[in-house]
DNA sequence: CCGTCATATATCGGACCGATATACTAGGGC
DNA sequence: GCCCTAGTATATCGGTCCGATATATGACGG
């Protein structure tokens, strides 16, 4: 899924300027499994908008930089369809974190927990986020299937987290005293 | 964490080719959380060979490429040990998948199902590859706990696919009914 | 009055993925 | 016997993308 099928996606909904676009993976719903920086957004809005699959307003602003809000267009629509019709790459998950606590065995036991808590208190905040969202606004089916996966994810998480967390760190005290003999 | 740290790691754990540590990317333990292209893997050996953090030892086969077995030095285990020091990045998290569930609009409901259950029944799969691999070897206290949260959310997901999938195909199904008319 | 944060655009270096090329073995199907 | 595919193993390259940085300004707090 490259960034201008994403940028094509955001406006589906509502017409945005790109620096809109990026607060949309940085904090928006799409946060969660997408994301984009500006530095592909900019480009990817530019070239989407020589195709004709975008159209750009530019309003002036007194003082700030002309702010470019982009529309999707018929064409637009046609292939944000049309990219919709690919089989999805499977997912992609990158986390230092598990790195991290797979090599445990080069970190202290005080790290490991400090990250863990942060870990946890991360994925409250996040669950209680998606569910504050699903009791604001209705969304379509799909948007409400994703939201729920999401709150139901980050709760397992955190369940397994706290259940472990004291069993974890009790092994690695036990591995550090044995190694300090 | 840079594919010449993730190379590092691997080579914590045993001797290998690029190529096997390819496969450990690709179906190994660290599939699940970590990424990694021979693209990339090859020229961070290169790098890490240049900088004195592994030694390389040509073995000579017959007809075949000479295979490049890598090790880890001493000063290879200090960099890693220095490059877990660092704080995590968040972690990152790319679901084609997602996307389009969330423009289930745009899809058939017949493509949505299809989609849904291939995912469940991958779920399953990685869910029992993982059970499987902590029934054969004891790993350490760490690789136990990550072993265990992937398995956790993995059931965790495939649970709620289930549980919705009927919900939310109903539902697309009445919309588009809506549509039609 | 100054630092920091937010808005908004844009570019650039470097890292990385995915595809491809090369080269050979092994095994299955016809 | 021959071909095709899959597996082992190295390496490069085009193109994409991230993260940092530059530019410009308003608003707000200390």
């Amino acid at each position: 899924m490259d960034v201008k099928t994403l940028c094509l996606a955001v406006l589906s909904r509502r017409d945005a300027t790109g620096y809109e676009i990026r607060k949309q993976f940085a904090e928006g719903p799409f946060a969660h499994f997408q994301k984009a920086s500006l530095g592909a957004i900019y480009p990817a809005l530019t070239r989407a908008a020589e195709e004709g699959l975008v159209t750009v307003t530019e309003e002036a602003q007194d003082g700030r930089p002309d702010k470019k809000v982009y529309s999707l267009t018929e064409a637009g629509e046609t292939a944000l369809r049309r990219a919709c019709e690919i089989d999805p790459e499977p997912d992609q998950v990158r986390s230092d974190l598990l790195f991290l606590i797979f090599f445990a065995n080069y970190q202290t036991p005080e790290k490991i927990a400090r990250l863990i808590d942060g870990r946890i208190a991360f994925y409250e905040t996040q669950q209680r986020e998606l569910d504050e969202l699903s009791a604001n606004c209705v969304a379509g089916p799909g948007r409400e299937f994703v939201r729920g996966l999401g709150s139901t994810i980050y709760c397992a998480a955190a369940d397994y987290m706290r259940a472990n967390r004291d069993d974890l760190l009790a092994k690695l005290d036990s591995e550090e005293r044995l190694a300090a003999e």
